[in-house]
DNA sequence: CTGAAAGCGCTAACAC
DNA sequence: GTGTTAGCGCTTTCAG
């Protein structure tokens, strides 16, 4: 009840008769000064006293907080989202690692119409600012300025110029198609996600860029939404074989559609993979889990949401000037694509 | 480059010729005394200032930091873990509504060791603590006293007298028993996830409770450790199957390791539910996906959250004293279990 | 109705 | 080597 008062710098000066810059100096190791007499002194009446210094004076003196943001969109339960989830560990290590500590907001209309996003700086919550799951919708990144480092994590914003690390998704996509094609698919359909997701065009960029080569069409019924999420991805992949039964392979913008998908092809009587090939992307750690194990373009999130994090710190001490990072992308085959069984055109290997 | 200096509460009041103390009361709306025509004066220099009222100075003053604490353990990539990010999205959300922002840390030997837990409050980061996924082993929780408000988060603490927000596992045990015993299974098998857990000991009680009462034995073998995770439960079921045969049913702590134990049965020849039936606890969202859909208990996750967010905000504020509270389960019946095939002993209704 | 001044806990020039 | 003092940006008594 009676919450005793919090030992201050002033109780420690007293306690270890010293005067508050000495103390100061001391705790700060810039005590080159000091007599190790005094020292001793004043870290005994720290330990005695039990004294920590506060770190809210500490902050509104050196006018840094020691806080990073991350900024997520609201989706449902954003953070029980596994992408989402890998990324933010991976800056809390970072993060944690150089003594900086996340605060977590969600960018709901609500919090970005009050310009919440911008108080988060004005107000001295965070020295830097994380977004994830970013869109080109997101028009209010461009509100950021001078002296308010962010970084946009895993994507970009067409039109706006910000910093960025990210995977190639070009990349992934190419390799997603050359993997079906090589198989021998000429029937192919792609569920996709939001499309006003920068990555997402990229993707679906590097996918037709390949089949062209292959000479593949790509006509509009092949293509459908699958809100990125497992529902969505369930319900495209049926759609898709409803309205064009040739098709034998899907590749999907993410694994949650992909694993979606499966769960929707098999729900319709298909075979995974021998009559359905399903392809995905991000490599999620279920991706090994589902049945077939899903074979996915495996993106190194974990390392992106690290390097964006490092990248940020430089940004804020001025190591960086700006940041653009693309990460390298790789296949990785498990047992949810194979040759197709009537290969009409197809020349399985 | 010359980051212009934040505009201050002192350059508000010279802008508009009225006093710090005028603005402060202005801005506070403990403006009761004050003319409206000064009123507008400072809220119009406010404007056009964009001026934004620092929350270090504020929480220095206040001694409040306006933060609430998320201690998660550490495990792999704790954050992707979906049930984690549930609860963080309750407590995130639910913060939001009430001004209170969160803070994330990762309670690693290295952390507890430099006692980072307590420095939380003694230095002022947070005005109060959840803690996710606590142990029986985490004594830590022990160093927290007076005026730190602290709330276990799921879960409880043998020995340590600690508020707490949980889900009745004894209750999710009983149902998980009694729906398994009701199909008519007789040889089951239970996949476990860290004994050190307490929900871990009430889920075992309660379906031990109900296995008794159907006479029903469980001998040590029919006892396996997933380890909470995927792969371990894989491990768990094959272990398990390998060991007797004869096992119809399986209980797993949670879904995940249900999901790896669907995994690992399929992966030696046993089909789901016709040969072996399994049953979850948790559900999340992704039970509905797997194949086939996971029978499990369902656990209202993203509320305990929130009610353990409401509460600790409660304590905090002196609303409350204690909280110590336990919130109902229910059984969701999908694909996983069904009657067993060939029922020795069993009457399969 | 408004303002001067103290103080939250700390750091850092600048004396001595 | 050590201490005095100003100040970070705000709130809040207390005068007037």
């Amino acid at each position: 009840m009676a919450k005793r008062k919090a030992v201050s710098i002033k109780d420690v000066a007293r306690e270890s008769n010293a005067s508050l810059t000495t103390v100061s100096l001391v705790l700060n190791n810039r005590d080159g000064r000091i007599s190790s007499a005094t020292r001793e002194r004043v870290l005994s009446a720290v330990e005695r006293l039990g004294y920590r210094p506060s770190r809210l004076a500490q902050s509104l003196q050196s006018q840094r907080s020691g806080f990073l943001g991350i900024l997520v969109p609201q989706l449902r339960h954003a953070f029980a989202d596994v992408y989402f989830g890998e990324l933010i560990s991976a800056i809390q290590e970072t993060a944690a690692e150089h003594d900086y500590k996340i605060i977590l907001d969600v960018a709901n209309p609500r919090y970005l119409e009050r310009n919440h996003h911008l108080e988060l700086f004005r107000r001295h919550y965070i020295d830097g600012l994380l977004c994830l799951g970013v869109t080109n919708n997101d028009t209010y990144l461009a509100d950021f300025g001078e002296g308010q480092p962010v970084i946009v994590v895993n994507n970009r914003v067409q039109d706006v110029d910000l910093d960025f690390v990210q995977c190639n998704y070009v990349e992934a996509g190419r390799i997603a198609a050359t993997h079906l094609c090589e198989l021998g698919h000429r029937h192919i359909g792609y569920i996709h996600g939001a499309t006003e997701v920068q990555t997402t065009s990229d993707l679906r960029h590097g996918f037709e860029e390949i089949l062209q080569r292959f000479d593949i069409s790509l006509p509009p019924s092949h293509f459908e939404d699958g809100l990125y999420t497992e529902e969505g991805g369930a319900d495209a992949a049926i759609a898709l074989l409803k309205r064009d039964p040739s098709i034998t392979a899907i590749f999907s913008g993410n694994d949650k559609m992909a694993i979606g998908a499966i769960s929707g092809l098999k729900r319709i009587g298909k075979r995974v993979p021998e009559e359905v090939s399903v392809i995905g992307c991000d490599d999620v750690h279920q991706s090994e889990f589902c049945d077939p194990p899903l074979t996915t373009i495996h993106t190194p999130i974990f390392d992106v949401g690290a390097r964006a994090c490092t990248m940020l710190l430089d940004l804020i001490s001025s190591k960086q000037e700006t940041v653009r990072e693309t990460k390298d992308v790789s296949l990785t085959v498990r047992n949810s694509t194979a040759a197709p069984q009537t290969g009409r055109n197809g020349s399985p290997q």
